[in-house]
DNA sequence: TCCTTAATGCTAATTAATTTGCATTAGAGC
DNA sequence: GCTCTAATGCAAATTAATTAGCATTAAGGA
């Protein structure tokens, strides 16, 4: 027997409930975002809201983890700079408004309550690792350059994700100089995936 | 005629309700610290709270600004790229207590509500890029390799940043190769300080 | 020292958020 | 279909957050 039902009306429950979240996030300081709001613009009750996701914080973060996890699939152009150039400029250009930003800053500002809720937040971002491992392993296979997924995350993502969160302007020519900068690095020390996941 | 009166009881309740607030902030969740419970940690009224600050979300950024920006100076050894050790290590020691990165979650967590908000936040952390501009010309001066402050905050501080954020593990090794990474990357492109100001 | 009034405190009123208890609806297995 | 019950809805009760009005305190200039 079933302990739980996640199909028909819970699944059109938390679709509505979502599309609510992010609506009123295109409006709204997070912060001032209430469990009656989002309620009210999802057209459920609001006890609903409270059964399931306790308070609007880990509500937020669940949607905010969601939209950051439905990414388009990372570039395959047959060359690794022209796959992370292009890339980048996805991001850079994604970000340079400051409505996209919004679920990152969800997602960092809310502060991990327990080490179960850490790993999770980590779970949901492995996927995200492994697609940039695949298109690394690709690069490896043509005998380019012998990347790993760190060198990638703290060369090319953490300086555009954080000139995002701090306001800091991030053209197209800053991300591919970023490109250009991390494949003409020195790739000795190999730091494993396993260290983030 | 003054029209405010920041001296005496004025300051003395502010620090009161700093206090206050970084004490709270190391026991529980950001966004579960009320006005009510501030006030009450830092034996003032609720109302005075709310007229100073309007809400617990402006108070709260404010303080964590106060943090980030009275942090220690930076180092001055001689050598740029010991100095970059030096305050890299520290940087990494820092984050590597969950606890320590929580201002800094505050303040990417807030989204700015208005443009001034936005500046009074960049202008916030100018003094900080201030400095490390300071140690690069002083690195210039000796006829050191002629980075600039930017360059700094990309590659050093950002992938730093970034994972103390995302939980992943940061050590000293870890900080002083990010060190030679930046001091042996290509620095062509000089981007001015002015854009991020 | 005395005056003016900014800043704070205190209490009550108001408003919003959250919980509780029970009724209703609709998946999912048979 | 039929049954069981997870998931939801609804309304009342409770609790917490916020505002309003007035009294009190103390900075800071004269």
């Amino acid at each position: 027997m079933r302990k739980t039902r996640p199909g028909g009306r819970t699944a059109r429950t938390r679709a509505l409930v979502f599309a609510a979240v992010e609506a009123l996030l295109e409006e709204k300081d997070p912060g001032a975002i209430s469990m009656v709001e989002i309620a009210g613009k999802a057209g459920v009750a609001a006890t609903s809201l409270y059964r399931r996701w306790g308070d609007a914080r880990s509500l937020l973060t669940e949607v905010a983890v969601g939209a950051l996890t439905r990414e388009a699939p990372l570039p395959d152009t047959g060359s690794l700079r022209e796959d992370l150039r292009a890339w980048a400029r996805t991001i850079a250009a994604t970000l340079s408004d400051p409505q996209k930003s919004i679920f990152f800053r969800v997602y960092v500002g809310a502060v991990p309550r327990s080490d179960k809720e850490a790993v999770g937040r980590a779970r949901a971002l492995r996927t995200r690792l492994q697609q940039i491992d695949a298109m690394l392993e690709r690069a490896r296979m043509r005998g380019e350059v012998n990347l790993n997924p760190l060198e990638v995350t703290d060369h090319l993502l953490a300086p555009l994700y954080m000139r995002a969160l701090f306001g800091a302007p991030a053209d197209a020519d800053f991300a591919e100089g970023l490109v250009d900068y991390l494949l003409q690095g020195d790739h000795g020390a190999y730091v494993n995936v396993a260290d983030v996941s």
